[in-house]
RNA sequence: GCUCCCUUCGUCUAGUGGCCUAGGACGCCGCCCUCUCACGGCGUAAACAGGGGUUCGAGUCCCCUAGGGAGCGCCA
């Protein structure tokens, strides 16, 4: 059975670079007919916060990626990692360490100055007994010597390292707290998993946590590091690139289906197939087709696919989202129009939901704001009759339904041998209050015949005199 | 500095030795459609980092160089 899971520190937001990676796991996972746990790493306790573990909670949910398991936290596991420690210490595979902090960076110093990697050398390794200070220790686990330690990554192929640039890491700290790569072996094991499926960043962690997965009987999980998301200029994706945070993207009108769509082609493609729905991926996706190298972030490309979700998602899901966006913008929706009918028409004129719900503010209340460079380019003396008359055939119309409406525009455009644009755009003012809006006949229909017939009457007040 | 990773259009990518005068997508630019904005359709420009090999033949295999990145914590 396949066991993948995702590891986030709570020391922040849930960054999209972390969603991509809990994506693949949680792909892999689903794919493989295996379960998906979702673990905190919360054992910097001067960092993570409950508010952290509700924002990787809600995004999760927000985006549908659910864990089979868990949320399981390292802060309730510290008698099992003590346990583990007393029993590698019994064994000799660990021991105390007594050296100063000072001691420590004189002697990494010393290694760079030998053009060395700067790392422990090992000074406690062979004590026998305590040595006189006050100082509490912390403990190290004996890292082999020699030989070398065999990575097959499922990404990026097979990385050597050898033992002998590695040292004696420290896995408790002087108050007995386990330290990361400590936690993340003993997780790991106990919780079964048989793929982890992280970010690179933690390729050059995997031979130490091999060294103690050995050290423990342990068997060792497949590997698969996933390079990082890049900004646009290349350096790694932070939030001077804009919204990094999964929630940002919620806010900022963003479908979960698209960001998801967006992050799985970053770095992984079938052919030439950019659309995917997540049934699709469960069944395509390809863990090992995961490029080994960094790609970059490109919102261009995501809004484009947000709009293609905007475009065919349900009116009626759709009209949620819309709502939210509207809740979040202080629009009042409550006028009874159909939040679904306006998201038929607003679908291909939007690439954000936030973007929609801007656009949309002229279907709801009943005043209108005038934009006053539209009214002073379409509302002309010249166009008074034209409106007037328009206005008037509207107000006795009997059926209100989008084609009479249309019929109308176009015969009073020919009664006063108008071009449809030189009608349609001043009654689009008339309506809306700007220049942008659907088709003028679906924008009058969907406003209603009272509201607009009151707007092109206002609208006539704000025509100047001076012809 | 050391170890490890990476390198096809601006960006995401196809490409697994001949099908590549390198394909698709986003974006850009142009044209068409058109009552506005869009949608849509059509089209243009745009890349194998450099150098050596191997081979009849290399974007594809090997080596080197350059450039980029990560790690080297009593952070995760």
């Amino acid at each position: 059975m396949v066991r993948t899971r995702f590891a986030p520190s709570p020391t922040g937001y849930l960054h999209v670079g972390g969603v991509r990676t809990a994506l693949f796991s949680w792909l892999y996972a689903r794919q493989q007919g295996g379960q998906f746990i979702l673990r905190i790493e919360d054992t910097d306790r001067e960092r993570s916060t409950q508010e952290s573990v509700n924002a990787i909670l809600d995004g999760m949910a927000w985006l549908g990626l659910q864990h089979d398991e868990g949320p399981f936290y390292q802060t309730k596991r510290f008698e099992r990692y003590h346990a583990i420690i007393e029993q590698l210490l019994a064994e000799g595979k660990a021991y105390y360490c007594y050296c100063s902090k000072e001691r420590l960076e004189t002697v990494r110093a010393e290694y760079k100055a030998r053009k060395q990697k700067p790392r422990y050398d090992g000074h406690c390794r062979h004590l026998t007994t305590p040595p006189s200070t006050d100082i509490k220790p912390v403990i190290r686990f004996k890292n082999p010597k020699v030989g070398e330690v065999v990575v097959k990554d499922l990404i990026k192929g097979t990385v050597i390292f050898n033992n002998n640039e590695l040292d004696d890491l420290i896995i408790a700290r002087p108050d007995g707290t386990p330290t990361y790569n400590f936690t993340v072996v003993v997780d790991d094991w106990d919780m079964g998993m048989t793929h982890v499926i992280r970010g690179d960043d933690h390729l050059n962690n995997t031979p130490r946590q091999i060294n103690i997965l050995e050290a423990l009987g342990a068997s060792v999980p497949q590997y698969a590091h996933v390079p990082m998301i890049l900004g646009s200029d290349g350096q790694r994706l932070s939030k001077r690139h804009g919204a990094v945070s999964v929630m940002n993207y919620k806010q900022a009108g963003y479908l979960p289906a698209a960001l998801l769509n967006y992050l799985v082609r970053l770095g992984w493609s079938h052919g030439d197939q950019e659309i995917f729905s997540i049934a699709e991926l469960i069944d395509l996706f390809d863990i090992q087709a995961v490029h080994s190298s960094p790609a970059a972030f490109n919102q261009d490309k995501l809004l484009w696919l947000n709009q293609h979700y905007i475009k065919t998602c349900q009116p009626s899901e759709l009209a949620k989202h819309l709502q939210f966006q509207c809740n979040q913008l202080k629009i009042d929706t409550s006028n009874g129009l159909s939040l679904a009918e306006i998201v038929k028409v607003q679908a291909e004129r939007a690439k954000t939901l936030t973007e929609m719900a801007k656009n949309s503010q002229f279907f709801f209340g009943n005043e209108v704001e005038f934009n006053e460079k539209a009214v002073r380019k379409n509302l002309k003396p010249a166009i008074r009759k034209p409106l007037t008359d328009l206005c008037d055939r509207l107000a006795q119309l009997a059926e209100w339904n989008a084609e009479a409406i249309h019929a109308i525009v176009h015969l009073v455009a020919e009664q006063y041998e108008l071009k449809l644009g030189k009608i349609a755009q001043p009654l689009r003012v008339a309506v809306t209050g700007g220049t942008v809006s659907p088709p003028i006949d679906v924008t009058v229909y969907l406003i209603g015949q009272s509201r607009c017939v009151d707007r092109i009457k206002r609208a006539l007040t704000l025509i100047g005199t001076d012809d």
